[in-house]
DNA sequence: ATGGCATTTAAAAAATGA
């Protein structure tokens, strides 16, 4: 009976979403909203921006999902959200090579027949600078890492808030952001490194020639004028990429009332 | 070059973000 479960699920579209909730006890009834309407499989969120104590577990569940996360008083932040149907088990809370980084920025679990390790990398700013430092080097652990995982048969996505702006097409003014940290030449080299390593960028192999943003900033109108950012990334493993079916993001979100400066971002996979 | 806005913490103003 549980063999014939599995097949059945198995062979459907999954459906993963991640979002920068820039603080989810703050922005909760965004996030319910949305959950309601989209019905995501599996949702990564980082910025929770709360202790581990005050996650919104039972929010989540009365939304029909299971969850674990993260937590870091004031700042930082993860969590992975699954439908109560799906296996979830955790792999790791910590990103190996420094003992000493205490920030809740990664978290990887086993999720169905996926491995999905969600990210929130360090903003870096300002550049150059110990904050930048921490950046690159976070990308270096990153990478070895995501190394390891792609030496495994399991499949993998790596996805959240990267922040990394890939390419010029990415920023509404790239000379704008010129010596930013989201978009200097060290940091635009670290993510084409990772990506070559086999990776598979979801949304812009989708949709190669298109603007596609997933942040704008509070100031100044720029979700009106749509001054945006890609900066929050799905990365599928070889295995993935051509099981890839649609992506895209929820745009309409970052419309709404006391919302988040990003939004939503989703795929679907076939399985 | 700066600041525009928002969140958290904690009780005013600072730190952080991108």
């Amino acid at each position: 009976m549980h063999h014939l479960f599995d097949y059945l699920r198995e062979n459907v579209t999954m459906k993963i979403a991640t979002y920068n909730v820039n603080g989810v006890n703050g922005h909760l009834p965004v996030v319910l909203k949305w959950l309601e309407v989209v019905q995501p499989d599996i949702v990564c969120l980082q910025e929770l921006k709360a202790p581990q104590e005050k996650f919104p577990l039972a929010a989540f569940s009365e939304a029909g999902y299971q969850a674990i996360w993260h937590g870091q008083k004031s700042w930082n932040g993860v969590a992975i959200l699954a439908r109560n149907d799906i296996r979830l088990q955790e792999i790791t809370r910590v990103l190996p090579g420094n003992p000493d980084d205490d920030q809740s920025r990664y978290l990887e679990v086993l999720a169905g027949p996926l491995i999905i390790a969600c990210l929130y990398l360090p903003n870096g700013n300002p550049a150059p600078g110990p904050k930048f430092d921490y950046k690159l080097d976070w990308f270096r652990r990153l990478q070895e890492r995501a190394a390891v995982l792609l030496s495994h048969d399991t499949p993998v996505v790596l996805v959240g808030d990267f922040n990394v702006i890939p390419t010029e097409k990415d920023v509404y003014k790239p000379e704008r952001w010129a010596d930013d940290a989201l978009f200097r030449p060290e940091t635009r080299a670290a993510f084409h490194s990772l990506v070559q390593q086999g990776w598979t960028d979801a949304l812009r192999t989708l949709y190669p020639d298109e603007t596609i943003y997933t942040f704008w900033d509070y100031f100044r109108n720029a979700f009106q004028r749509n001054a945006g950012l890609r900066i929050d990334h799905f990365l599928l493993s070889p295995q993935l990429k051509d099981h890839l079916r649609s992506g895209g993001v929820d745009r309409q979100v970052r419309g709404w009332e006391k919302t988040s400066d990003h939004a939503p971002v989703w795929i679907e996979l076939s399985l």
